[in-house]
DNA sequence: CGCCGAGTTGAACTGAATCAAGAAACGTGG
DNA sequence: CCACGTTTCTTGATTCAGTTCAACTCGGCG
């Protein structure tokens, strides 16, 4: 609780009165390794912040699955194009490992947004925070190599990284498992 | 001017009285060819909506240029990151043909923020808006071939990408000029 | 103990990068 | 408005990184 209102706390200002209000709506959750915390057809209703474990989001295509995102603690998670516009999610969002998330669901969130001053700022910020992640996944795919996009990736999160699987790694880098496999062979 | 609305009324509700005053901060100006709307180095405090023309937002590396993005008519555009953190911009942003688009500064919104029952949604809807739009790129690098990136662009804009030169085509879809000349002869 | 999924390794193949040269298009100044 | 020079686009030959297909190993779990 108290990490998120921190990250809360470098964006906006909220007072004592506003956070009792949004921090009643707020809810803790725990998770199972390989719990399913959003699947495909189902509409998000809820953004979540990760307190401890891993997640990942996919999706799921006719030949392959493809990794859009992991998520680590102190990140915000959800199928945020899904419950922006609450239509069917496309991708899905499985815990890795065992975990706890704080959550707070669209219609709290809404609440927030009418009853306290800081509320759309802080729908703003949910929406500002996933838009800047976005960009920088954006720009590494164009200015990077995968040897690169992997070994960003070890620097970022050292020890969770030896958590997942290589081959959802490798989806994620945009590789096969195989090249995976062999840029690690040459470090 | 009615376009913008139309984007935002699908959004969001906004009364009479609240466009009026949003309207009266909104500003207009012409850009010749070539001229640059920012550049690195620069803090961005305008969010635009373009009525007329092309521009396109890069990052200069030492090795090359990278194209972020393409700004087309009824689009936003701004070096976003830099507008939410007030810090210089990473990127420039170049009109590629004549061009006329409406702007805000960044003190206006909060004043629309302030003094408007939407305002705070609009700067929500900015974030979503940028964020919807970065996570479907996102993925087109995850799931698609160089050549279906292409593709989808022709399709999404066939008349404007003919005003755009090939090579910052190749770069957006990140590629080297040779590889797109390629493409194309091949279709 | 045997099975199964994950990871590794090898060989052949493929698509894009690179280097290079020539053709076309573009703008700039006379 | 044309002529020149520069930039952009095309095309070819070569190289290289990643894919694909396949076989084998390892570790965990029934």
């Amino acid at each position: 609780m108290e990490n998120l209102l921190n990250i809360l706390n470098t964006k906006i200002t909220i007072s004592e009165e506003d956070w009792l209000f949004i921090s009643s709506k707020l809810q803790e959750k725990e998770f199972k390794k390989k719990d399913f915390i959003i699947t495909t057809q189902n509409i998000e209703d809820k953004i979540y912040f990760i307190q401890e474990g891993i997640f990942r989001l996919y999706i799921e295509l006719p030949e392959k699955d493809v990794t859009i995102d992991f998520g680590f603690p102190n990140n915000f998670l959800s199928s945020y194009s899904s419950f922006l516009t609450q239509t069917p999610s496309i991708a899905c969002i499985q815990s890795l490992t065992k975990s706890k998330v704080i959550f707070i669901t669209r219609k709290d969130l809404q609440e927030i947004y009418l009853h306290t001053q800081s509320g759309e700022s802080i729908g703003r910020i949910f929406a500002e925070e996933f838009f800047r992640y976005k960009s920088k996944r954006e720009l590494s795919f164009l200015k990077d190599s995968p040897t690169e996009r992997y070994l960003n990736l070890v620097k970022e999160q050292p020890q969770l990284i030896q958590e997942i699987p290589q081959k959802y790694l490798a989806s994620y880098i945009g590789i096969t498992p195989q090249a995976l496999s062999r840029i690690r062979a040459k470090i």
